[in-house]
RNA sequence: GGGCGAUUAGCUCAGGUGGUUAGAGUACUUGCUUGACAUGCAAGGGGUCACUGGUUCAAGUCCAGUAUCGCCCA
């Protein structure tokens, strides 16, 4: 930024990528675990490898970037370790797909090559995110980058593995799980999305034993029923009391099957008795295992009708209920169709509807893992903030069930499981076993299957400080200050990283977790891929910048909160990062002679305004940062740096730093503002790193780098309400002059003489001082200012604060507009008046009501009137 | 069915521990080639704070209930 040749609007494009590669370069985001200062973590959640950023990550990680860039100028030894997650099922079908273009598959490669051949696509193409995340400016630590599948990461994932094994918290077992049948493999309970959907009821009848009776059952999956093995009902339902122990006729099939009495029935859903087809429904395998009914597997992985389905064979699972209905139908078992509708499981990947399946699988043994994880949530060692986020984490930790963690995939963390082909031993180990400790034998298979990605990324806290190393930087940032994620990944990743870490190191993971909602699109739906409605960061920060980006997603809502995305309000930040362009321009055009500390210096009125309001800012935007109201602490800034610094302070400094008014003036000018600009500059550093950046290395400063100077700390003996307050009299008064002028439509330019009329002697004195700023500002030519001055007769007139002003202008003034105009202020000063009447006569007030609260009132109702009587005066001299 | 959140200006949102004449941005009206900025400046208009009760001297703010919308869980 050469001073002189400063272009009017402001570039990103010039500044951006030039810091960020310059931060990068000189390792200022590099964290030294030799630095003996208090540490401040975080981990960063690790979007997929196969990502490209989106608004979510955006918001993210600008939340965590702001965190981590504040703390960073306090002086804390900070660390924020950034990375990518292998995500198993995402990756492995990029590659498959990759491979189908080619005319292949993964079975044609094996597994051996298409591991490889993965990998080679992870190195190509798993970078594109931590690029983009350079864009938005995240200061992460990318010397420390890591990946939930590199060396490191496997180890510790092998190890919790096999140490959860041993205590026996880690076993295998058939059961019911969620199988996806187009990604071919299970899923948890929790990547199953329930989706409201129309579908149908049908009734259908069961012929008893004996032909003389039947029992209706009502499903949704009529295709089930070929592996029904019993029907059930209620113990204490009458209607179907006398046919409990007895056996229907399953129709089609022509197999017998039990009526069973079981507690889980709903007599008041659909007839009361329910058909239970153990193999294909969570429900009905609990009551199957109850009962030692048999499981009869009907579907197969692809959910195409096995051998178990006789006639059906082969058919998809939707054609084959179009089929047995009509099947049904025709021989009279099928008694109607109901519309109805519920809510079907679908896979998070790729909405196919989950098939519920029994089959073999590892397990998680979650009651003894999340007992001590609801505790630290209770006593506050893991703090949420909003905390009503606490209650969601609880609910659902309270309720867990056991976590399925074998995924049928071949991208992953293979199970550290081998089998001996020879004795049949087990063998769980973090090292590839030799040979069977029991019979020697080298004939060993190893678990096809893999883990949940989230098993790995569960341990992330700690895998990525080098667990199950005793590294130093385990010792020096572990656990981590502040987990930041959104609330859509409590269940995912927050719980599990929990009791992981509690499992494995003894401690929480991070002290507290910040949550925040989702970015919605402009009309509040979430942005989708199908609906297309998504934004792309990138074309954002193409168009508009990384920190009006930044500053409009944190300063666009409040914690917790979604956000919706309106392209009016990026261009309002775009036009502040403008602002503050330009206003450090006229700064910077200012300065060219400026020495700093020079001598005695002069300070005004607005000097001292600026440094009280602006340590003032200091302060509140470290409490605010303090208590994770980054907003808030945004929207300060916006309102410090616009309104107060550059709509009035700049206006107020101009003449002296024109020189106007001497050389001392123009030197504590100089001062002032550049001093105060360079704080803002520090304060918004986080929030918007390019620009802050950009304007502190041009200004007077000390030290490489913005980011690597102190956080201000606010001098509060400059915190001085009087000057506030004086500084306030004298902006009521500008205002109210400007206002005058705009009445009676004398145009900007044109200079008036105005008429200040006071009866305090106090109020004086401040106009007095800053008649200058006044004449300068309202574009006031004569300005006659006194106690006892007479009244000019062809003037408009305000009250402020008691303060009189008038603007005379000769024949220009419609006298009945005026009258009209007095009497419309006095009226609504009355109104106000009355209000306080009011509540200065109610006895409860005076009496309860704190001794301020009352002073205040008093003070308030004293202004009021003394303004009334001067607009009275004034009203009934205009009438004469 | 259970839980959570939202409801404040036309629109999008702020409003620590109750006490402001209820704010901002945007949109709207009027006027401006103001020695940083028209991505700007100045002056305006615009709100029964969803509804009903309650607590209190005092409620946008606290409590209970109702309605509508959204999210999560079953």
């Amino acid at each position: 930024m050469e001073e002189k040749n400063l272009s009017k609007v402001y570039d990103p494009k010039q500044v951006e990528d030039k810091w960020y590669a310059h931060w990068e370069e000189n390792k200022y985001f590099h964290a030294d675990v030799d630095m003996d200062k208090p540490p401040f973590t975080i981990v960063m959640p690790p979007p997929n490898v196969t990502g490209t950023l989106h608004l979510g990550h955006a918001l993210d990680n600008t939340l965590q970037d702001i965190l981590t860039r504040w703390r960073r100028m306090q002086g804390y030894n900070t660390l924020w370790v950034p990375g990518t997650d292998h995500a198993g099922i995402a990756t492995q079908a990029k590659v498959e797909e990759q491979l189908a273009k080619e005319g292949t598959n993964k079975h044609e490669l094996g597994r051996e090559k298409f591991v490889e051949r993965t990998w080679q696509w992870k190195h190509q193409y798993g970078n594109i995110i931590t690029q983009q995340l350079r864009k938005l400016g995240t200061s992460c630590d990318w010397d420390r980058e890591r990946f939930t599948m590199d060396e490191g990461c496997s180890r510790a994932v092998r190890k919790v593995f096999v140490d959860l094994f041993k205590k026996g918290l880690i076993y295998q077992d058939n059961y019911i799980i969620n199988w996806c049948s187009k990604c071919q493999t299970t899923i948890s309970d929790i990547e199953v999305e329930h989706v409201d959907s129309k579908g149908h009821l049908y009734h259908l009848r069961y012929p008893t034993e004996d032909g003389t009776d039947y029992i209706e059952v009502a499903t949704t999956r009529p295709e089930t029923m070929l592996g029904d093995t019993a029907v059930a009902v209620h113990p204490e339902d009458k209607r179907y009391a006398h046919l409990i122990g007895t056996n229907v006729v399953l129709p089609i099939v022509d197999r017998l099957i039990p009526i069973i009495a079981d507690e889980y029935v709903d007599s008041e859903f659909g007839t009361g008795a329910v058909k239970i087809t153990p193999a294909h429904d969570p429900n009905d395998f609990e009551v199957g295992k109850r009962h030692n009914l048999p499981q009869v597997v009907v579907l197969d992985k692809y959910a195409v009708m096995n051998e178990n389905a006789g006639p059906y064979q082969g058919l998809d699972r939707y054609e084959c209920r179009k089929q047995i209905v009509k099947d049904l139908e025709e021989k009279g078992f099928l008694v109607k169709v109901d519309e109805h509708d519920h809510a079907v499981g679908q896979c998070y990947r790729c909405d196919t509807v989950i098939e519920p399946r029994v089959s073999k699988q590892w397990f998680v043994k979650m009651q003894p893992l999340a007992e001590p994880a609801i505790r630290v949530a209770k006593e506050g060692k893991v703090k949420f903030v909003p905390a009503r986020f606490t209650k969601t984490y609880l609910d659902w930790m309270e309720n867990i069930r056991d976590w399925c963690i074998s995924r049928q995939l071949w991208w992953g963390h293979r199970i550290p499981v081998w089998y001996c082909e020879d004795c049949q031993e087990i063998i769980c180990s973090t090292e590839d076993p030799e040979e069977c400790p029991k019979c020697s034998s080298k004939n060993l298979v190893q678990d096809p299957d893999v883990l949940d990605t989230w098993f790995s990324s569960g341990l992330w806290p700690f895998s990525t400080l080098g667990w199950p190393e005793e590294t130093k930087e385990l010792a020096k940032y572990y656990p981590t200050s502040v987990l930041v994620t959104g609330r859509d990944i409590i269940f995912f990743w927050v719980a599990r990283m929990i009791f992981q870490a509690l499992e494995s190191m003894g401690e929480v993971p991070f002290k507290e977790v910040f949550i925040h909602g989702l970015v919605l699109d402009a009309q509040g739906r979430k942005m989708s891929k199908s609906l297309g409605n998504g934004v792309d960061p990138l074309e954002v920060i193409e168009q508009y910048g990384a920190d009006t980006l930044r500053f409009m997603l944190i300063t666009g809502n409040t914690p917790g909160n979604d956000l919706r995305f309106q392209f009016e309000r990026l261009e309002a930040t775009r036009n502040f990062a403008n602002k503050i362009w330009n206003a450090s321009r006229f700064v910077l055009m200012n300065l060219e002679d400026y020495q700093p500390n020079q001598g005695e210096l002069q300070y005004t009125l607005a000097d001292k305004w600026i440094i009280s309001r602006y340590n003032t800012v200091v302060q509140d935007v470290t409490r605010l940062l303090e208590k994770y109201e980054l907003g808030e602490a945004g929207r300060e800034l916006y309102e410090f740096i616009w309104n107060e610094f550059c709509d009035w302070y700049i206006e107020l400094v101009k003449p002296r730093l024109y020189g106007k008014e001497g050389e001392v003036e123009r030197q504590t000018a100089q001062e002032v503002i550049a001093q105060v600009l360079r704080g803002t500059m520090e304060l918004l550093h986080p929030f918007m790193p390019f620009i802050t950046e950009e304007i502190w290395q041009h200004l007077p400063h000390e030290g490489e780098s913005i980011m690597l100077t102190n956080w201000p700390q606010a001098n509060t003996e400059l915190i001085n309400q009087e000057i506030e307050q004086n500084m306030a009299l004298t902006m009521d008064v500008i205002r109210a002059i400007r206002n005058l002028r705009s009445e009676v439509n004398v145009s900007p330019g044109k200079k008036a003489d105005a008429v200040i009329i006071t009866n305090s002697e106090k109020a004086y004195d401040i106009l007095n001082n800053v008649q200058s700023y006044i004449k300068s500002l309202a574009t006031v030519d004569t300005l006659t200012l006194g106690i006892q001055l007479e009244r000019p007769e062809q003037a408009v007139t305000q009250v402020v604060q008691g303060v009189e002003i008038f603007l005379p202008l000769k024949g220009l003034i419609d006298m009945d507009k005026e009258i009209a105009r007095l009497e419309k202020e006095i009226e609504k000063i009355e109104s106000e008046i009355q209000r306080l009447d009011k509540k200065l006569n109610n006895q409860g007030f005076l009496a309860k009501a704190p001794q301020d609260v009352v002073e205040k009132e008093r003070a308030k109702r004293a202004e009021y009137i003394n303004n009334q009587e001067a607009l009275q005066t004034r009203l009934e001299s205009l009438k004469k």
